[in-house]
DNA sequence: GGTAGTAGCCTAGCCACGTTAGGCAAACCA
DNA sequence: TGGTTTGCCTAACGTGGCTAGGCTACTACC
């Protein structure tokens, strides 16, 4: 019985490659299990259950993004920041269908407010402070932002734009043109 | 052996009352052979598989909403008829989480092409007509709002707007006033 | 360097779910 | 009235989630 070697850090990972490659729905313990060439029960050693698991994707994935979009932001203000957040979020989205899914499920107050969700709002803030916007519009200049770059890419990864022949990554920079457009001139209320 | 008197709809039905009380992701065969006081097994009599039945619900949902949209556009132009189909299609979403949570499976082809999906997006479409774009901007325009008003309520329901005290409902609307701000004003290339 | 503890893995076993195959009975139709 | 179809059943197999309890390899400490 040579020990596989198994940690949480591992196992978060390989489910994180693992549901990259065959979508969220399909990461299951027992695939997860196969993979370390270990049996299923073996894994309830390291995690409490499939969804502590899911869970544990979820904050790498968070950290993750943040981390690239922290790295993107550095140094740019204005459309250039907006672009720059936004290019990439949509590309770690893309680049990790299985992670960004990951993120969407519902944490934990406490949980989600130790995440890098935190960071995540605050970068979101600071690009806004090139737009010069005062709440509450700052706070609706955020969910705004963060709704159209989700559901844009939600629509894309779930093929809802296959329909039109223009391509998304033309619509997508026109929608970032439109966003910085109304961003500057911020309708009152 | 009374018979139970299951039908394809019915069952279509069931599934997505069964989605929107206990979520997507719950409703199993086996839940539903149980709400028919019928076995697993008979149910496939009607439906070829699971996925079968999530495809039934995807479209009776894409109906349903095809239908109110269309109800609350009748008589609206501009700036009106964005906010009618916007509300009508968050509240779809908020009373129906379920039917809206199947209606992002992803659909084959030739059955997205024979769906309701198409009204969805001619109705959409009518609305530009109201600012005035014309291509590419329209199909670049569609895809904003669409993905706006997809990601805003997806946002909502998995509970990213809690951790700030504004209302959804507030930002919302504000989110309209901008949407269409920039709608009528749509950036040059 | 022996030995106690514990960490890491295993087998066995339970339950829920999806799905197929084949059987029987109720409803319909001639 | 008898045959056909339709609707439901039981039986069975595979996958997956999870718990309980046991064995073994490493670790630490005397």
């Amino acid at each position: 019985m040579a020990r596989a070697g198994v940690t949480v850090e591992r196992l978060t990972l390989a489910a994180a490659e693992l549901a990259d490659e065959i979508g969220m729905a399909n990461v299951t313990v027992a695939a997860l299990a196969r993979h370390f060439g270990v049996k299923d029960a073996s894994l309830y050693f390291h995690i409490r259950n499939g969804q502590d698991l899911r869970v544990r994707v979820a904050l790498l994935a968070l950290g993750e993004l943040a981390d690239r979009v922290a790295a993107a932001l550095a140094g740019r203000a204005g459309k250039d920041a907006l672009v720059a957040f936004a290019n990439a979020y949509r590309d770690y989205a893309r680049r990790h269908p299985g992670r960004y899914a990951a993120m969407q499920i519902d944490l934990d107050p406490e949980t989600a407010a130790a995440s890098a969700g935190v960071r995540h709002a605050e970068m979101t803030r600071a690009i806004l402070r090139g737009y010069r916007l005062s709440e509450p519009d700052q706070t609706d200049a955020v969910r705004m932002m963060h709704s159209t770059f989700h559901g844009f890419v939600s629509l894309e990864t779930t093929g809802g734009f296959r329909h039109t022949p223009r391509t998304a990554d033309d619509s997508w920079s026109r929608t970032l043109d439109a966003l910085d457009a109304v961003l500057s001139n911020w309708p009152p209320a």
